[in-house]
DNA sequence: CGCCCCGATGACAACGTTGTCGGCGAGGAG
DNA sequence: CTCCTCGCCGACAACGTTGTCATCGGGGCG
């Protein structure tokens, strides 16, 4: 800029207000400056602007694996909210690292993002006080965070309580619960869902039929559960993982799965599944964001985006008959 | 700082130093000061930072789309790389608008990041020019770009070759290719490699059986062509989004795809894929970048990685007993 | 003709850091 | 006792912008 202005034979404000454009300008000044700044190829320096201005239009956002596909979808829905308001978007995995979650949140800080978009790893998020009390926003997406702020969830137990029920309408009455790690906020509040739906339906809990833990395990679990005595009729899968590793093991009993995954249409049968709206999640984070970004104060919002069953053949599918008798015995 | 250093009775630069970890303090004053900063929750602001020191520690990456798996397979593999540089990463969708690609760029530029990842969406990059001569370093990945810097591309004419030339050792004589817009590099270069397959099998060009377009008519397309006099025994399909149009149609011919993709042997049959490599492809980008950023000097290399014949089922069955007899009339 | 006002422009400080250099006090050597 | 050295620390400028205020010149008006 110093360079134009020489170039220009003008002050460095006068650069300075061509470029933002400011009035005060005599068109003939601001054209031997524009064609200095076209001559040298200049470009205005945002991050020093930034750093004048206070704000620097900028947004973080950190997922859990920005390969995924929930997730990455969910991340281009905050792109775009972002690019609205005009700010670009930092992004980072935590891989379900709590600690590299924090270090990328920190590191956001450090860059004075305006504000977070976080789909928490770890549970605690006190580290976030001093950032927040300096006025970053921050909104937690897909599961609540360790602090007291905007969070936007899918409607978990909700979702799961539909899906187990629309296998008991087709006439099953042992539907076993394959999830992820209790200790996920979603795969707990799923699990919870279907237990409710069992209840609600007058069946007792079958402790057997429940298999929690890592993806990996959910086929042998499965297989496990069909070959004991008293067998599930049909089985709700927790998450796509879960979903695509008892498909991978080989089995196709009458299936809901939680969360929508490609190609769940062009399996045979078709896979039901109870669908999220990673899209919707995002930009209603950004949005949040955004209006408290803008000033907005206010107690912490906590929404919850409703899920949509669709049915594509697996979740219709009766109890195979000669398997299970009248129920538990 | 200025605060911690009034708090703490010293002068800024010893807060700085304390900070940096520079020696040259006493320990007895660095906890005086480190008791101010965590008193304060004070945090340093990089931005400002980078500024005085002239790097960011920062690069783009501008993709065709953040919910692509393709391309964030890739995102992940440049963060990671970032990373370990030490360096965050801006993340854009370009949506294959040139224009807003453009948009996006300079918006990272104007941050002055150190160095870009670019997916191009259009044929020119002139407006880089001035960046790059101001010591941005840039890499295009999957397509060339407009301008003369590292590339890494997918060994998109071989790949075809290999996938094409599987299915006429199968005993196809006639095979569709099914490819998008050839505008697009990557779509040509496909073409190319099944016209060279064709070619050295001795066979000749029937443009019948090529339809390029966008992946939503090719299902329509290949109807068309088996529904038409001497359809093709047998297809390859150019890309993911084209592949799942074909299946979706409900067409299930023998088949080999380019592009892998979720769920491909899940299909019955089993999809045949030729598989690309996104995570090499942004983790070679990535460590081309970092070496230009480190100072690598050179000439402009690009680099083809080689893709993977993935055998599931579909690209070895042989053609339909009863259509096409001893090959062209 | 003189005054005032206004539009164009410029000088300077400030944003929050870091690099450079100089000062100051203590301790060792002569 | 004096001088030199060295370790600790602080003042100041600079990075590239923008906000504030001053300056300067010309034109309208009394």
């Amino acid at each position: 800029m110093k360079d134009v202005a020489t170039a220009a034979g003008v002050a460095l404000k006068t650069v300075s207000r061509v470029v933002n454009e400011e009035p005060g300008v005599t068109p003939a000044t601001a054209r031997r400056v524009l064609a200095a700044i076209e001559r040298l190829g200049y470009r205005r320096n945002e991050s020093a602007r930034l750093l004048r201005r206070g704000r620097t239009a900028t947004i973080g956002l950190v997922i859990e694996d920005v390969g995924d596909p929930f997730y990455s979808g969910m991340g281009r829905a905050v792109e775009q909210v972002a690019l609205a308001h005009g700010s670009l978007m930092f992004s980072g995995s935590s891989g379900e690292d709590p600690r590299r979650e924090r270090d990328l949140l920190l590191a956001f800080c450090a860059r004075r993002v305006d504000g977070l978009v976080i789909v928490p790893a770890g549970p605690d998020h006190g580290y976030l006080r001093p950032e927040l009390d300096a006025g970053v926003a921050a909104v937690f997406a897909d599961r609540p965070g360790g602090l007291d702020a905007d969070t936007v969830l899918c409607a978990n137990a909700a979702g799961a309580y539909a899906g187990v029920t629309h296998l008991l309408r087709h006439g099953h009455r042992r539907v076993a619960f394959l999830g992820d790690d209790p200790a996920i906020f979603t795969a707990a509040e799923r699990l919870a869902g279907y237990r409710r739906a069992l209840a609600d339906a007058g069946l007792g809990a079958d402790a057997s039929l429940v298999a929690m833990g890592p993806p990996e395990r959910a086929g042998a679990a499965l297989s496990a559960m069909l070959t004991g005595g008293d067998p599930p009729t049909a089985v709700f899968t927790g998450n796509s993982r879960i979903t695509v590793a008892v498909l991978r093991a080989g089995h196709r009993p009458p299936l809901v799965a939680f969360d929508d995954f490609e190609l769940a249409d062009l399996l045979t049968p078709g896979v039901t599944v109870v669908a999220q709206d990673p899209m919707g999640l995002g930009r209603t984070a950004a949005e949040l964001l955004f209006e408290r970004i803008a000033g907005g104060r206010g107690p912490a919002r906590r929404i919850e985006l409703p899920t949509r069953l669709v049915p594509r053949g697996s979740g219709e599918l009766p109890p195979a008959p000669g398997t299970a008798g009248p129920g538990r015995r």
